[in-house]
DNA sequence: CCCGAAGTTGACGATCCGTCATGGATCGGT
DNA sequence: ACCGATCCATGACGGATCGTCAACTTCGGG
């Protein structure tokens, strides 16, 4: 029976309607990365986008809302990239020095390996810069405070404000990371033994240069 | 001579065109902060602004270039201001714990204090927010790295990377600041109290729930 | 009172936005 | 191999914003 039956239930289609469709929406993306590159999120428009594309401009709502969609997107194929691993580290410290370090360490080199689309991120305008938190980072750190309160009630942790510490750690870790992506050869693993050391005994404990 | 000569030197006028002309750069400004806070900064529009005005369209443009310049007048009005605070309580540090608790405590009581402007910058589209740094705050960021390394020539701190404390201690201060914002009841002391434990001794030193 | 400078006005062409009727290509079935 | 049904690319369209500019109004000094 099995043999003689095709797979209905299966929307596993690989027809040319499917290809050509993920064609179109990864040739958008694209011409999307390199607009934003080389303009900046804000001088971008939806129609420089689909001109360096061979499609029509209708065609870019088939796929898309808007700029901030495209943009949003793109965002979170990052996101979705790196959490996982920042998850799996933290799930895997037996140690405060473990959690922290594993995260710092985890998230500069992926800044450090992604420089392409860190760049997307930063050449705006001229002078100003631009950060836009998509839904899925914000997930990322939620994720990361979670992470935190369960290591607390493991008592791995001393029972102290999860919400905060999501927050420094977040901060310190972009705002570092931006600063170190400036530098003619940036170091991910410097980066992580400053934020580390500071995130474990204050200022008094960092490196000395 | 000097007393029939008109004064052509000084341009110290107190007429009319001077007092209108200050009058329609506050209204723009104010019309600004409105759209801003209630469209958020990328659906406003210059449009937006100028209608919530009695003046005419060309006019906003013999005030400002653009909406992003608007933007950034607005919010280096709030650096301007916060600066020489920040400043000031630095200079006057004579240790480490001065510095630091100077600094978090004079930047979460003025956010708290301030929380129009800051809902400005947050309450951007539904879930995406958007930062923007203009060259004021950039400047503030230069000033709190210039201190550090002086407190650094002076001894105050130890020989650190003066580049990535900078980096971490606006990390923290943004970053908490936004999550302070969203309690219920904003209480900058706990938020100073946090920040300042977590860089004077690191993580175990944080204060308990 | 009058003239020149400063500043305001609103209309204009250019551009972008998001939509939608049209038409061509693909799919499933015979 | 053929045929309807469906999907989707197309590009033109009405609506809106952009930044400019020539004409007009108002102010300041003589």
């Amino acid at each position: 029976m099995d043999t003689l039956v095709a797979k209905p239930a299966a929307p596993a289609r690989s027809g040319k309607r499917e290809r050509t469709k993920a064609q179109n929406r990864q040739m958008i993306l694209d011409a999307a990365r390199g607009v934003f590159a080389e303009l900046g999120y804000g001088a971008a428009t939806v129609r420089d986008i689909i001109r360096a594309t061979p499609l029509a401009s209708g065609t870019f709502y088939n796929y898309f809302k808007s700029k901030e969609e495209i943009y949003q997107a793109i965002r979170d194929e990052v996101a979705l990239a790196i959490r996982p691993r920042l998850r799996e580290e933290r799930r895997q410290a037996k140690s405060v020095e473990e959690f922290i370090s594993g995260t710092f360490r985890t998230f500069f080199e992926f800044v450090a390996s992604d420089r392409i689309d860190f760049r997307t991120i930063r050449h705006s305008a001229d002078t100003t810069r631009v950060r836009v938190d998509t839904p899925e980072v914000i997930a990322g750190f939620d994720e990361l405070r979670e992470d935190i309160e369960t290591a607390i009630a493991q008592g791995v942790f001393p029972p102290i404000d999860a919400d905060y510490l999501m927050a420094a750690i977040a901060g310190v870790a972009f705002e570092v990371s931006e600063r170190m992506m400036q530098r003619e050869a940036p170091d991910p693993v410097q980066a992580a033994t400053f934020a580390t050391a500071l995130f474990l005994g204050g200022i008094r404990t960092l490196p000395l240069a």
